[in-house]
DNA sequence: TTGAAAGCGCTAACAA
DNA sequence: TTGTTAGCGCTTTCAA
């Protein structure tokens, strides 16, 4: 026989008390005669009464409850994410309804307005365009958004992209590469701010940039471009790839098309996930701090429902970390 | 200026019709007269009128929100188990509500408690023991377990972990290991299983075990133990590690110390995570089918929810995947 | 086919 | 310090 679970109104009435004050004393709200507390709280233990926070929330309008939307999770960088914002989530006592959108932008608009309802503000990715995005500002909750915008009144936490594409740039250009390749993934926002930053260091230097697209930012994808990009008439001696996934497959296929990693080509990605340690070689990377700003983001989400929201664009260091899959080319010819 | 969101009073009153008539209308519980319905559905269209989930939950005692707690969701396994899950879960119009425990015992029973009263069921993993497990059945929801239990009338879904040990011990021994180490996470309740499975085969082929053991399963760990397990007086030729993570981190190491892989120890692992393909040489893995177990998990989960419930276990049948970390010994002396 | 009314479990004024 | 009361937004009998 399954006992029903006691409410607030059971305890009330063993207790021989009005359920405001039950109520009160279970949220702390109030003191109470120590009888008056000494019974409640025995009463409580002897029903094992805990409150509805269904109930609960409807009155107060709060959830306690965190929306996250990400596009792959199983992308370490967006895990890394879930794990800065779980953490900072959970010590305020908040926990994440995650939304995995898989790269599907068909669902996403409904998938989010459904789930602003249920939380109490959402931290969110998405590739749509910015144009598309303007019910994102009238859903009537606290969001932060992870990236840049530039259209939209939305509160931002996002790296510097540019800077990091910059830097690992220069480091390649710096170690003599001439003939550098971007492997990148137009569909996203981030691509562009990339390739930018690539191609202004490039231009410092009067140097040219071959771009290759992806369709899917995955090792998968990585590999199926390897043989088009290295068995050309000139392949580049070093590719910068839109992000460590993609690096990862680009370079174990190089390898088994009989390349040698740094030795003829350098490679490099974005992210640092904690895979790049383990290949050989080790893999170059741009740190965007993917866990940091899962921190910095849940941070300022939780600010903004506190009430003192600030729609700025919060900003997180990239930081170049070098392995071996990058090595200074010898003076050419 | 904010509208306040509207409530089904404020479509009932717009339509000159009740509450109880939207409701009805919006649930698609009943038909009414088309000018009716033609009026509801315009003024619900005007007003943009979303009915309250949470209220809606309140009542129904449904959230359509699946609670799924994992160890540790940066590890790939998870993630991929968390993939599953979410698609099937998406399909039926769920949304996960997450709850990574980090490894952290101490929080888990009052998340898992708090997270019950939010959700429809729950998936979880847990490296509790079983005995102190009880309060899980008393909760009253449903949940499946991932992991094979033995006292708990619970519902699960596991791999053959023993197997699959066994499995890739027998192709170790196959190629011609004798000294075969295990790096295990005794604190995992599937070690033993593992460890089991290797026993069981390397008994019955007169061969001995040496074990080591790891504080967490990951990388790190891995790394740590290697120069330990290598540097002693006589390595092993072959070993098996808890899961991937531990192999990577492992083989890594022993490759700084300047041993080869395969050459002078085969390594293998658990889980075939993606990126066991992207190591060099890329790793020997049980694969546990982690995705699939993710969508059984669900599938089972769903099925509870619906009534069918089942106490019985699920059983995912676990497949080794060769690469070339393992390699056959020159028959030795 | 439609509506009135009684809650779901809880909180929050306001009274006492 | 404690209780009364009126809902939150919705669903669900039951009656019309």
């Amino acid at each position: 026989m399954k006992k029903s679970i006691p409410t607030i109104r059971d305890v009330a009435a063993a207790a021989g008390v009005s359920t405001a004050t039950v109520s009160k004393y279970v949220n702390g709200a109030q003191r109470f005669s120590p009888a008056v507390e000494a019974t409640i709280k025995q009463v409580i233990e002897q029903l094992g009464y805990r409150s509805n926070p269904l109930a609960q929330s409807m009155i107060t309008g709060r959830t306690k409850t965190i929306g996250l939307s990400v596009l792959d999770i199983s992308n370490p960088h967006f895990t890394s994410i879930v794990k800065g914002a779980n953490r900072v989530a959970l010590e305020h006592g908040y926990t994440l309804l995650l939304v995995d959108t898989d790269e599907n932008a068909a669902r996403e608009r409904a998938l989010l307005e459904a789930l602003s309802r249920r939380v109490d503000g959402m931290l969110v990715f998405s590739r749509m365009p910015e144009q598309e995005m303007e019910w994102m500002v009238d859903m009537q909750k606290p969001l932060v958004f992870f990236g840049r915008l530039t259209l939209l009144q939305l509160p931002c936490v996002g790296s510097d992209d540019r800077r990091g594409a910059y830097m690992i740039t220069q480091h390649l250009v710096a170690l003599g590469h001439e003939r550098i390749a971007y492997m990148g993934f137009s569909r996203s926002r981030r691509d562009e701010e990339r390739m930018g930053g690539i191609r202004e260091c490039l231009a410092s230097h009067q140097l040219e940039l071959t771009v290759y697209d992806c369709n899917a930012p995955t090792a998968a994808e990585g590999e199926r471009l390897s043989s088009a990009i290295m068995l050309g008439a000139r392949h580049p001696d070093a590719i910068i790839c839109y992000n460590d996934l993609m690096a990862l497959g680009f370079m174990k296929e190089a390898q088994t098309l009989g390349f040698r990693v740094p030795d003829d080509i350098s490679v490099a990605g974005f992210d640092n996930i904690q895979f790049c340690r383990y290949t050989s070689p080790p893999l170059t990377s741009v740190d965007l701090q993917s866990e940091r700003m899962g921190v910095a983001g849940m941070t300022k989400l939780l600010a903004a429902i506190d009430g003192d929201s600030k729609v700025d664009f919060t900003m997180v260091e990239p930081q170049l970390v070098l392995r071996s899959s990058t090595m200074r080319r010898k003076a050419s010819v």
